[in-house]
RNA sequence: GACUUGGUAGCUCAGCUGGUAGAGCACGUCCCUUUUAAGGAUGGGGUCCUGGGUUCGAGUCCCAGCCAGGUCACCA
């Protein structure tokens, strides 16, 4: 494997070499042991500084400042960052002061990772120290790392490039502490609503990614191909169909924090695959599963934050309970003026056309109904606010309203303008389940890609029985986002979906080169010369590439021969014709 | 998918109406015995995203493409 590499990174591989030739093992094998962190540290030595007479801690060097024979670092473990005192002669108590001199100042860089032994002391300028008195190299770095600096809070050349924050998070997570911060709350987010669901005793369950039928939302899903069974798979979309089946099998609650996958176009809200939290409760109602929600998202906002009044962005959203309801008319009564519950379809698509909300021909009932409340209701939900009694045209696995004609008994939650979980009383009347099934065929027929399909086993599952049963849905990256105030969805994945890099590698350059009879060492140079393939190198004139190639030999100091222009030339010529 | 902004050194960015590619940090060398984003001096480092075009001359202007961000559309 070859691989371009700077100047910098050149410098770190010599240092490597000088490592080994002076019998250090830049990767040893052995378990360094720990008995302290930095972040504690810094939070116990004030109180009493009779501790930490003896620590040993490990972690990436962020900084040095070396003057003459003493010498800062700082060291950067999962608490935090601490700073090192070196000083040449506590390292180097004999005459040999070349682990200071040559191993310490010279060999070591920002990045690599070490081993420190020593005890804790506060420096004239106040600040808590280790006084250093071994050091043990533990992995050594060649690539030079993002130097991030701040001071009183201001933050000095950070590394923000979305790009690379995103393709190399583990360098967004070197240098950007609070990106570390942010999954780790994440992830007591949804500890903290495992724990709620436990201590309720659901059975937290595992149902199939790989599916033969996709179901349990409307979505296109990906697809892909099992060779023993000679069949084709899918990655699902929910697992709602899975769990319904278990609450036939008679378990009354099972959850599962399920990743999904849909196929479908990616922003700031999207990511092709997310993790959905979905639950299903027997004997219950979505009037039931509404109190729920309330109860333990408000129950996870003062476990993350402890008050329920938090900033996400420009707002503070208060989620402490109750939490305000409407239903569906009614949201779109209060932010149109109008009562759309009485209209037929006509009426309804004139009004849609009169408040500026796009339609089209396909569009029945019940998604003109959707289409207004989407556009001029749901961007004006900031605070937590549940929307109850859907069309019925929307929903094909909600239960008739008990009621309301056309409605189904379902809610979502709305905050901050985006929904954050769906719900409904779950039908469980096979008849009309499979009514609803052919339904969505039809759609399908009529080229709806995100139509459902019909699964039979489901059908039958329902058939045998299903009791009442309350299900939700919770979209745990969008609840995330809001609970540690990120816009995008990529702040709370760790490795969001990107395009693949382009992989245009100096190691396919040389080959390429090789393979026409260059010799390897110039096959190397070549690149940097500014021809990236034989075509290009083909074109140039031959003397210009012997010039630029002995002008490159000398800047680079190669300790090679310089070329004969008549090999250039033969090189140059087409060894095929 | 549409529109829009951006892509210049390892990182953050400047680069005017087109005229020899710059700064800070990082890196190398030398000096310095406790510093606080920063010591001093000095030096090296570039496929200006890619490919075409215009031009005597393109980082800069034009066209096409790639990648990313934002807005919208699609979508839970």
């Amino acid at each position: 494997m070859n691989q371009k590499i700077s100047e910098q990174e050149a410098i770190r591989r010599e240092a490597l070499q000088q490592l080994r030739e002076l019998g250090i093992n830049p990767y040893p094998s052995e378990t360094y042991d720990v008995n302290a962190l930095a972040g504690e540290i810094l939070e116990k030595y004030p109180a009493d500084d009779s501790l930490f007479g003896e620590v040993q801690l490990a972690g990436r060097i962020m900084s040095r400042r070396i003057m003459g024979s003493a010498s800062f670092a700082e060291l950067q473990d999962d608490s935090g960052r601490i700073q090192l005192y070196f000083n040449r002669d506590e390292i180097c108590p004999g005459e040999d002061k070349s682990m200071y001199n040559t191993v310490f100042k010279r060999l070591i860089d920002i990045g690599d990772i070490i081993g420190v032994k020593g005890f804790v002391f506060t420096t004239r300028m106040g600040e808590i120290t280790v006084h250093v008195k071994e050091f043990t190299i533990l992995c050594k770095s060649l690539r030079p790392l993002p130097v991030v600096k701040e001071k009183d809070g201001k933050v000095y050349d950070a590394f923000t490039d979305p790009e690379q924050r995103y393709r190399q998070r583990y360098l967004d997570l070197i240098v950007n502490p609070e990106v570390k911060d942010v999954f780790r709350r994440r992830a007591r987010v949804i500890q903290s609503m495992r724990d709620f669901l436990l201590d309720r005793d659901y059975l937290e369950v595992e149902t199939p990614v790989l599916q033969p039928i996709y179901g349990g939302a409307a979505a296109r899903p990906f697809k892909t191909y099992h060779n023993k069974l000679d069949t084709t798979l899918y990655l699902r979309i929910a697992n709602e169909l899975y769990l319904k089946r278990l609450i036939v099998g008679g378990y009354d609650g099972v959850f599962e924090f399920a990743k999904d996958f849909r196929n479908e176009g990616m922003s700031r809200f999207h990511n092709p695959e997310f993790t959905q939290m979905e639950l299903y409760v027997a004997y219950k109602d979505y009037a039931w599963m509404m109190d729920l929600v309330e109860e333990m998202i408000e129950k996870i906002v003062l476990d993350l934050h402890g008050t329920t009044l938090i900033p996400v962005g420009e707002h503070r959203i208060d989620f402490r309970r109750p939490w305000k309801r409407y239903t569906m008319y009614e949201a779109i009564l209060h932010y149109t003026g109008t009562d759309i519950s009485g209209m037929d379809e006509a009426a309804m698509r004139s009004f849609a056309d009169e408040i500026g909300v796009e339609t089209d021909e396909s569009m029945g009932r019940g998604k003109l109904i959707d289409e207004i409340f989407g556009e001029k209701c749901e961007p004006h939900l900031i605070q937590p606010t549940f929307i109850t009694d859907y069309p019925i045209e929307m929903s094909p696995l909600a239960k008739k309203h008990r009621s309301k004609e056309g409605l189904v008994e379902r809610f979502e939650a709305i905050c901050n303008g985006k929904e954050i979980c769906n719900a409904f009383s779950e039908l469980n009347d096979p008849i009309d389940q499979r009514a609803r099934f052919e339904e969505q065929l039809e759609l399908g027929r009529r080229g709806d890609p995100e139509a459902m399909v019909l699964d039979e086993d489901f059908l039958r599952a329902i058939e045998t029985g299903m009791p009442p049963t309350a299900g939700l849905g919770i979209g745990i990256d969008r609840l995330a986002m809001i609970l540690v105030n990120k816009p995008s969805i990529q702040d709370v994945l760790f490795f969001p979906q990107m395009r693949p890099e382009s992989s245009v590698t100096a190691s396919d350059e040389k080959d390429e080169f090789t393979s026409a009879g260059i010799p390897e060492e110039w096959a190397k140079i070549l690149p940097q010369a500014g021809y990236s393939n034989l075509k290009s190198l083909k074109e140039a004139n031959p003397n210009k590439v012997f010039n630029q190639l002995c002008g490159l030999r000398k800047k680079m100091k190669l300790d090679i021969p310089a070329p004969k222009p008549e090999d250039v030339k033969k090189w140059m010529q087409d060894e095929n014709g």
